[in-house]
DNA sequence: CTGAAGGCTAC
DNA sequence: TCTCGTAGCCTTCAG
């Protein structure tokens, strides 16, 4: 009768194991995974009693193993595929024609209506397809989706409609385009916002809320394996032709085939992924980064906030959908400022941010961190571009631009790193005075001069040593015969792996090439007394410390790619970056003078017709002593009345004169202002404030010298 | 030569 | 609350 309880004790806790389950009756029981535990909840709440006995749920935390790129060792370790194999009594190896050996006979994925929610299942189907692809082949479908509506529309008289999808949406629209105004629309935010009685209609009608996945042939298994397999060159090719597919897909039943999913929905993922890690080529900004600076802009802050405090607020007023630590993370990176992190950074860091004693992941809680614009973010973003730009909406509500357009390209500023879909990303740092001299060539038609990357405050070389690569080098020199002081590493080596590194080649596998390391702490940075060990000191004294002690690090200019308008480019050296960059903020300088000419010209007339005005009152061609003024606005030309306000006397009228007089050489500054003249002011003005934060650092060093006169005295040998 | 690890925004 | 494990690509480094 019920169903088999053999092995149910080492069953997962997590499982909610459908009552027959393992049973005679397994057959028709279904298992559904859901994606977290909030999921696992509302599935929970929508099951009645007699639905438990089919129904059994197990939530997924975190992505799941891609399989086909893992390792046996990997995927048998895998905590999740355990447990799955658990659960319906999986065997690996196992070629099935039935699920009569299952605990289950189907699985349905219940996973978050958003990008991410699609790659949970993408992962899902790979994982079966890779280990059990007999499974999917079967005539009955083995894996079911489940489908939440994203869209309702409701109407007076007519019927309530859904929609799974934006796009089967707006293709509904687009078909009653005269009627669909009639509609009322409302957008549901995913699984975790649906409510308990949502969750038990969902799963009272499961027939309409779910879709099959159907296997047709070799297709769809080649579809999966260049989506989830190990050739990243195959994966470029197919978001290269998908991510620009204007032809809808096919009619959508209750039926999708794997290769329809993949390109016509998982390449969703994969675009929505690419635009959170890479950056676009106008602003160097992720997604995330640039809800987190429209946000800053938005509500001013340029007062100390709590860190946390700022994050939510980022949340709401940019509509950001993920987790909150995660927007908390990217503030903080935004802000470090050691040694080898953003050459300018926009937010000021208050508190622990990090050091480079770990790359800033030493960086304290968030609750602890306080932050704020710093004064050169506006420079860079001037707020006459704000009315410029275009702004992404989210149900009629305006969020973020969806690019903007800071003076000089910032992501050669600050670097950009970055893993998404097919392409990742890396771009070195370079000196702002460097990236601005090579942009006023530009603009002259002079050739560009080629730029080698550049960290501020870094005191060690950094030069060219092959076609894309350059290296940088640390510091060390000798203090006596047998006592090397490492003063500077190369950059993106941060001093806790550099000890590792050290005591590495102190036991050497039992042949010592130093024979004791020392560190010292000033204050602001780490040096490391190293003591040669007598054997080695000659070799290590002809080879070079810094190749001796791993004191070079390369960075490459090979695999540097930007987003540019929803395309992935690839740049070759950071002067082809430049050259896309500088037309496009020139363009928006002639936008600015445009609208700077309409608003004057308004203006100007505006101020024209007042004195006019105030001249025909003081002719006498219009009468206002002694008379009602309803009497005299009868007599106006519409628009004038609000005039009557002004005090009708010649003073007024020569202070308007003199406004316009203002206003016409205004007119005459900007006729004989150029886009590129305005740029230069722009530039010029980014410049002093760079002027003006090295004289700070310079001084604050010299204050550190001379607090810290007691020079590190290496140990002594005994 | 192969495998692992680091970097970063997400679940 | 914090830690851990996962995706995704490319480069470097250890075995």
């Amino acid at each position: 009768m019920a169903g088999n309880t053999e092995g149910r004790e080492v069953l997962p806790d997590k499982l909610e194991d459908a009552r027959q389950a393992g049973g005679k009756n397994s057959n028709r029981c279904t298992l559904i995974l859901t994606e977290g535990d909030s999921s696992k909840a509302l599935a929970m709440s929508g099951l009645t009693s007699d639905k438990r006995d089919f129904y059994g749920v197990y939530p997924i935390t975190g992505k799941v193993l891609n399989v086909r790129k893992a390792s046996p060792a990997q995927i048998n370790r895998n905590k999740f595929i355990q447990d799955l194999k658990k659960i319906l009594k999986l065997e690996l190896q196992k070629e099935y024609t039935d699920t009569s050996s299952l605990r289950y006979g189907r699985v349905i994925l219940m996973t978050d209506q958003d990008d991410d929610g699609t790659h949970m299942s993408g992962l899902l189907i790979n994982l079966f397809s890779f280990l059990w692809p007999s499974l999917l082949k079967l005539p009955s479908s083995f894996l079911i989706d489940f489908v939440t509506p994203l869209i309702k529309v409701t109407h007076e008289t007519k019927e309530a409609k859904t929609f799974s999808s934006l796009r089967e949406f707006k293709e509904w629209k687009e078909k009653d385009k005269a009627h669909a105004t009639e509609w009322s629309v409302k957008f549901y935010k995913g699984l975790g916002s649906s409510t308990v009685e949502e969750g038990m209609l969902y799963f009272n009608q499961i027939d309409i809320h779910v879709r099959e996945f159907v296997w047709e042939g070799d297709a769809d298994g080649e579809a999966i394996n260049i989506a989830f397999g190990g050739d990243p060159e195959k994966r470029k090719e197919w978001i290269r032709k998908y991510n620009q597919v204007d032809s809808l897909p096919g009619p959508r039943g209750n039926k999708i085939t794997y290769k329809e999913f993949v390109n016509n929905e998982l390449v969703l993922f994969t675009i929505a992924n690419l635009q959170r890690s890479i950056p676009t080529i106008f602003d160097g900004l992720k997604s995330g980064e640039r809800k987190i600076i429209f946000t800053a802009f938005k509500i001013d802050l340029t007062e100390l906030t709590p860190l946390d405090e700022f994050s939510s607020l980022v949340s709401q007023h940019s509509a950001y959908h993920h987790s909150r630590k995660c927007i908390s993370n990217v503030i903080i990176r935004m802000a470090q400022d050691f040694i080898g992190r953003n050459n300018v950074n926009l937010f000021e860091p208050s508190g622990q941010f990090g050091t480079s004693a770990s790359g800033g992941k030493d960086a304290a809680n968030e609750r602890y961190l306080h932050t704020k614009l710093k004064p050169v973010a506006r420079v860079l973003f001037p707020k006459a571009d704000d009315d410029l730009l275009e702004y992404n909406l989210e149900y009629g509500r305006k969020l973020e631009p969806t690019r903007y357009f800071p003076i000089i390209p910032l992501v050669l500023l600050n670097g950009a790193k970055g893993i998404g879909s097919g392409f990742s990303t890396f771009i070195p740092q370079y000196n702002p005075r460097d990236v601005i001299a090579n942009i006023r060539r530009g603009i002259k038609c002079e050739e560009m001069e080629p730029m080698v990357p550049w960290y501020r405050d870094f005191e060690g070389e950094i030069k060219k040593t092959g076609e894309g690569v350059y290296t940088s080098y640390g510091k060390c020199h000798d203090v006596n015969d047998n006592t090397v002081q490492i003063s500077v590493l190369p950059i993106g080596l941060w001093t806790d792996d550099y000890k590792k590194i050290l005591h590495a080649l102190k036991a050497n596998n039992g042949d010592p090439l130093i024979e004791d390391v020392s560190v010292h702490n000033d204050g602001t940075s780490m040096v490391f007394n190293v003591i040669l060990s007598k054997k080695h000191k000659k070799e290590a004294r002809r080879e070079g410390y810094l190749k001796k002690f791993k004191l070079e690090k390369n960075i490459t200019t090979t695999n540097m790619h930007l987003l540019m308008d929803e395309m992935i480019k690839k740049y070759h050296t950071p002067e082809e970056i430049i050259k896309d960059f500088y037309p496009h903020r020139l363009e928006l300088y002639e936008d600015r003078k445009e609208k700077m000419a309409l608003a004057l010209t308004r203006e100007i007339e505006e101020l024209q017709r007042k004195i006019q005005f105030l001249k025909d009152v003081d002719r006498g061609v219009i009468l206002v002593v002694g008379r009602l003024k309803s009497e005299i606005i009868k007599e106006l030309k519409s628009g004038d009345e609000k005039f009557l306000e002004l005090s009708l006397t010649m003073d007024q009228c020569i202070e308007l004169e003199k406004e316009l007089a203002e206003k016409n050489q205004e007119v005459g500054h900007l006729n004989s202002s150029s886009a590129e003249s305005m740029y230069e002011e722009d530039l010029k003005k980014f410049e002093s404030m760079l002027s003006e934060s090295e004289d700070l650092n310079s001084r604050k060093r010299g204050m550190m010298a001379l607090s810290c006169q007691r020079t590190v005295k290496p140990k002594k040998t005994q």
